[in-house]
RNA sequence: GGGCCGCUAGCUCAGCUGGUAGAGCAACAGACUCUUAAUCUGUGGGUCAAAGGUUCGAUCCCUUUGCGGCUCACCA
């Protein structure tokens, strides 16, 4: 009963599982697909398409399913611009409009420039838990694996011009080919193919060095299907019965109407496909930006989100509406809701059946491995706790680790990849109010009166003798005293005592403070008064 | 011009297959003889863009309108 629930979830990609196995029949395997050029870093946007098809795939596989999740790198597309952010420009010039498979990676790391984008993110993505099977489209056009589409396409020359022009302005003219040719001279895409001999034989014309030439597109791998042809061309060659998409494509007129029709020339059908909608980045403060706009990649996320995290921002938003990935403030209080939504999963917060369904489910999904839910929930320690205990310890994990006593071995891991997270943030993004540094011995002392001296020295013996047995509030009423026993007003004490620590004349609640920091560490730093 | 998506409390949004609405922040009120996105408790606040329609009943379905945004029509 409960289990059959468990698959009638509300979850868009339970939901989108039951489309594809009622859309597509009941098969033994179903294909899902995603993919994208590398000719440039693969942002976080990106991303939403990779973990979109990650997500449906776990539906279906928790449905028994078997799924192939495929992802294709168009690495045998032509490289357009040369992006802001990369060494030696002038040396890429040289290579636009040749295949980004021949560009060299000119920050020396990968064997080519597209190669350089492609291992950045494999090398990634099972740190949150993906794991697709990669196809390279240079390395199969190059190796001829698809002379019999590009000849299907041939073939079918006037059906495919017919439904390219019901959405183009501009008809495509008599003596166009739904092929696209490399010169073989230059390697670059400047040619214009001027004829098929009905084999395999194309014919075209270099239009740089106005030089003709005819070669065996199942022997030479210079021939390319246009975007439009090649991706129905690879849905009936993979069998494909999923694949997202943005909207760009996926909206009137878009590839993935004229590639519906399309892929019946090439004898398949059109996958089960969804929309999802762009990623906006926030409280990034500009850091990280390259041609014009602020760029941030997967990488740049897990710096400062949790594997878990990430994935639960992606599960908890429909792909179709758009929203920001924050690196401002809102961190707290993403870190809060997750921790929510793991006290519903365990039922430490009791809440409607319904929500508990709901929030269940984004629990599971979000977790990096699908066969290994936490048995508990983590030890929750807010985040902004997380971000004081670090700036004590000097962002030193493994001391505030120390503290932590009664942690099992399972919460430590998980803590520890979360106070790494927390301090980058504190060091990368955190508002500078929201810093400081216990002050130490190479720190100036700052100048006191001798009322103040005293008072500090006052409030260093209460600390050494009183703070380990008293509450916070009965704490605080020692502060208070030490003030107005040398007739200190209460503000001033407060910001002579925060520049003593920690060099600001602000900080966290001095009581609940000092007890986090400890006895030893407080008295040490107030002995130099 | 076509298509799509929004329009819900001052702000940011939830509301998953129709039963007259919720969370955070802000505001307000109390408490804490120190504060920063900031301590706790409590309170107020919405003709769910507008008008029609279907229904016993609609924020949710249909139609029209308005406003905002995105996208295609060139390449991928």
């Amino acid at each position: 009963m409960s289990n059959e629930n468990r698959i009638e979830s509300a979850h868009w990609a339970d939901q989108m599982a039951e489309r594809i196995i009622r859309e597509k029949g009941d098969k033994e395997m179903y294909t899902c697909a995603s993919g994208i050029t590398p000719s440039g870093t693969v942002h976080i946007g990106n991303f939403r398409e990779i973990i979109t098809v990650d997500l449906v795939v776990r539906a279906l596989r928790q449905r028994g399913k078997k799924v192939r999740f495929i992802y294709s790198w168009d690495d045998y597309d032509v490289f357009r611009k040369v992006p802001k952010n990369m060494p030696k420009p002038e040396v890429l010039a040289q290579y636009l409009r040749k295949p980004i498979t021949l560009v060299p990676d000119t920050t020396g790391y990968a064997e080519n420039y597209a190669r350089a984008n492609e291992v950045r993110v494999e090398k990634i993505l099972p740190t949150v838990g993906i794991f697709p099977e990669y196809l390279y489209q240079a390395e199969r056009y190059r190796s001829n694996r698809y002379v019999k589409g590009i000849k299907t396409a041939l073939e079918h020359r006037d059906e495919i011009r017919a439904i390219l022009d019901e959405y183009r302005t501009e008809p495509l003219s008599k003596d166009w080919y739904p092929v696209s040719v490399f010169s073989s001279f230059t390697d670059k895409d400047t040619t214009t193919v001027l004829g098929w001999d009905g084999e395999y034989g194309i014919t075209y014309r270099d239009d740089e060095l106005g030089k003709t030439e005819t070669i065996d597109f199942s022997k030479t791998p210079y021939t390319k299907l246009p975007w439009r042809i090649d991706w129905p061309m690879r849905w009936a060659e993979e069998g494909v019965d999923f694949e997202p998409g943005g909207k760009d494509h996926l909206t009137e007129g878009g590839s993935y109407d004229t590639s519906k029709k399309v892929v019946e020339l090439f004898g398949g059908k059109a996958p089960v496909s969804m929309r999802y909608d762009f990623i906006k980045l926030k409280g990034m403060g500009g850091k990280i930006s390259s041609s014009g706009g602020e760029v941030a990649d997967l990488y740049d996320v897990l710096e400062i989100y949790t594997p878990e995290i990430v994935r639960y921002l992606f599960v908890g938003t429909r792909p179709n509406s758009e929203f920001a990935i924050s690196f401002d403030l809102d961190v707290l209080k993403i870190y809060e809701d997750y921790d929510n939504c793991e006290r519903i999963y365990f039922g430490l917060l009791p809440v409607k059946e319904q929500r508990r369904e709901k929030e269940r489910r984004i629990y599971e999904l979000s977790q990096v491995d699908s066969d290994r839910i936490p048995t508990e929930p983590g030890y929750q320690v807010p985040f902004r706790h997380l971000c004081n205990l670090l700036q004590i310890y000097e962002g030193d994990v493994e001391k505030v680790i120390g503290t932590l006593k009664d942690a099992t071995e399972s919460q430590v891991e998980r803590l520890r990849v979360r106070l790494v997270c927390a301090w980058n943030w504190i060091t990368k993004y955190a508002p500078e109010e929201f810093r400081w540094a216990l002050q130490n011995e190479g720190d100036p002392l700052v100048e006191v009166t001798d009322s103040e001296r005293q008072a500090l020295r006052d409030f260093r013996r209460y600390t050494e003798e009183h703070l380990d047995e008293c509450s916070e509030k009965e704490f605080s009423e020692y502060i208070y005293k030490a003030a107005a026993d040398n007739g200190l007003e209460n503000p001033d004490f407060f910001r002579i005592v925060y520049l003593a620590l920690i060099g600001k004349e602000k900080g966290p609640k001095l009581a609940g403070f000092v007890k986090v920091c400890g006895r030893d560490k407080v008295v040490e730093i107030l002995s130099r008064y």
